[in-house]
This record gives C-alpha cells, structure tokens and sequence, in this order.
DNA sequence: GCGAACTAACTAACCGTTTGATTAGTTACA
DNA sequence: TGTAACTAATCAAACGGTTAGTTAGTTCGC
C-alpha cells in the first residue's frame, strides 16, 4: 500500500502533469515541480512516460478519453449538449487550458488523436443525420454547426483579461443560460 | 541609413519578436533567436525593451493598438462588424495566437491594459446604446453579446488539430460567411 | 534474494541577462 | 574647416542560474 504502488505513483505523476501543464504550458511547465507535486522523483517520470513530451502526451490523451465519455453528443438538443460541455469546462477546469497549449505547443507535430479525430467524425455524423431528418436546420453544413457549438460552449474560458474584467459579474448558471441560449439562437 | 537607425531596429526587433512568440509562446520563445531573425544582437533586445517579458509587452501592446484601429465597432451591423474582425486576423494571423499566449502566460501577471479596457468599455456602451435604440435585441445583456460576436470572429482559428482536420476544405469567403451568418443568427 | 520501484546526486546543455569594449554619428570650439 | 569630446548604437563573449535527462545505487514486497 501506498509507498510501492507503481499504478498509484503512475496516477500520482499524471495528476501533477495535468495542474503543472495547465497552468505553464509544456515549455513553461517544470519536470522538476511534477515530480515534487507528485510526491515522487523525476526519474520516475522518464521511467514511466519516456520524456517531458511523452509526459504531457499522456495527460492529454487521457483527458481527450475522459471528456469524449463524459460528454456524449445529443444532436437532437444541441442547445443541452453545449450546456453539458460547460458544465463539463466547470467541473475540470484544466480542460480547456491544456486543449489550448496543446494547440498551439503542439500543432503538427506528431500523429492526431485517433480517439478525438474518431469521435469527432461520429459527431459530425450525428448531426448530418439529424439535418437529414429534418430536426436541425441545414443552414451549416454539420461539421461547421458542430464546431460552432464546441466553439460556444467554451466562451467564458476564451476571452482576455481585459475583456474578462468588462464582462465579471455572472453567476454560473447564468453563464451556462447564455452558451445554452447562443446556440439555440444558432439553430433558428 | 541602414546600420545605424535605432528606430529601425527596435521595429525590426519587435517584428521578429511578433513571429518568435506567436510560434512559440513567452516561456518557449527564445531571445536568441529573436535578435537573429532581426539581423540584431541578444544586448540590443535588453536595451530597448528591458527583458523578454519586456519584449512581449511591447508586442503585446503594439498588437492591440494596431486591432483597436484597425475594426472600429459598428453597433448597427455586428455581422459584418464580426466579418472585419475575420479579415482583420487573416490579414494578421499573429493576433489570436499572441491574444492566446498572452491569456495563458499572462493573466494575473501585471496590469491590464488600459487602451484596451477602454476600447472594450466603449464597445459595450455603443452596444447597449443599440440596443436601447431598439436597432439590437436585448435577449443578452450588451457585454455578453459583444463577447458573443467577438469571440465567433475567432471561430476559425480556436479549434484543436484533431477538429480542423474534419472540417477542412472550406473557403476564406466560405470560412467569413460562416462568422457573418453565426452572429446574424445570434440577433434573431 | 530477486526484480521492480524508488531516489539522490550528477551532467551537459541551454538560456536569459550583463559586461565591457568598439564603432558610427553629432556637437562644439578654435 | 578640422578635430576633439561626447553621445548613441552595436556586438562578441562570458556569467550564473536553471533544466531536461541520466546514472548508479538503495529499498522493499514477494
């Protein structure tokens, strides 16, 4: 228990990755300080995950695999689906902030996710059948309506500082009203 | 002329400066590179902006300026105002991804900058003027719609590899009556 | 006691920043 | 006008701290 457990230690450096990736990016984030937070050493993470890389490859692919199981599409009531992707944002804050460096830290390089690039597919799929049905509008091709209905549900953690301040003031729930309300309004 | 013009060399520096950070952030920016893509030396860079943080602020700064000028709001027309921001970043393509960097490696660090809260206080007010006119709905309070149309504008450039790779194909006209028709959407 | 898990100490490279000196342009004065 | 004194611009080299990655040895469960 506890002080040999590789799968536990394994978790434990993870956990750290994610808040140290989240907050300093993979060039800012410290290998250094993931080994402390984790109560452990750097050389276990070489060890375990091969690089600083293969490190951050591995928090982002676990997350990708979380989120895409947390959030399943709902193309019948895309309105609610962008609403559960907030509230998918609020539960895990790093969400958003790792899929962000990941962009632009890591863009090009290396293979895409296939779970994501898979996932996506069946998503923009959905839609296309929904449109076909008839019970979303056609005015958006179905990849495009998809991805301005992720784009929206990540509103709140996308702006600037200086627009943040502007904007401060909002309840949660009234923050999830106006992603819900945003793409209702885009569906009419 | 040429090797000895400060002011030419501080917009030379600045310019490769843009480039370095927009590709690889603050953290993962390297000053070195920078004074060499600018034909210049590591010394000048500290001379003229103090620091690297220094160097992105200056950026940072001049960046802003440039975009508050650039796209002046027009409260009467958020679809094509939305559609001028969209040409605004294909014509600049650094602008979202430094605006990025600068919300993740930047919040919390330092002040706001005023020309910029101002720009965004100013906007919100010829929205709520608008709207009081009766010109635009008021089903979003005037600072959460200007986000709204500000943050589709961004639409193109916000997405994760794994998804422009199942929307690709789509035309800059195409890509900017996207943003257009989004934000009329938003107003019905 | 064997192998897996773990760790402290180490290294080699990197990188932001500084130094100290050189060069080019400008001013002042005879 | 000629030149000495001054200022601003430039740069090569070095410094000191940091960091990703490694090694070689120790501990612990089975």
């Amino acid at each position: 228990m506890g002080s040999r457990d590789a799968e536990a230690t394994r978790r434990r450096l993870l956990k750290a990755a994610r808040e140290e990736f989240a907050a300093y990016g993979i060039a800012g984030g410290r290998v250094e300080r993931i080994a402390a937070a984790a109560q452990s050493n750097k050389a276990q993470i070489y060890h375990y995950f091969g690089s600083k890389d293969g490190l951050f490859d591995a928090v982002f692919d676990a997350m990708c695999r979380e989120t895409v199981d947390a959030v399943p599409i709902d193309a019948e009531n895309l309105p609610e689906y962008a609403g559960r992707l907030f509230d998918s944002y609020e539960r895990r804050p790093w969400v958003q902030r790792i899929a962000t460096w990941y962009r632009l830290e890591r863009a090009g390089t290396g293979d895409l996710l296939s779970v994501v690039l898979a996932s996506n597919e069946a998503k923009v799929q959905a839609v296309a059948d929904a449109q076909a049905r008839g019970v979303l509008p056609a005015h958006f091709p179905a990849d495009v309506l998809l991805g301005l209905v992720i784009h929206l549900s990540g509103f709140w953690s996308s702006n600037v500082p200086e627009f943040d301040a502007v904007v401060a003031g909002h309840s949660t729930a009234a923050r999830r009203q106006v992603v819900v309300d945003a793409v209702a309004a885009l569906l009419s």
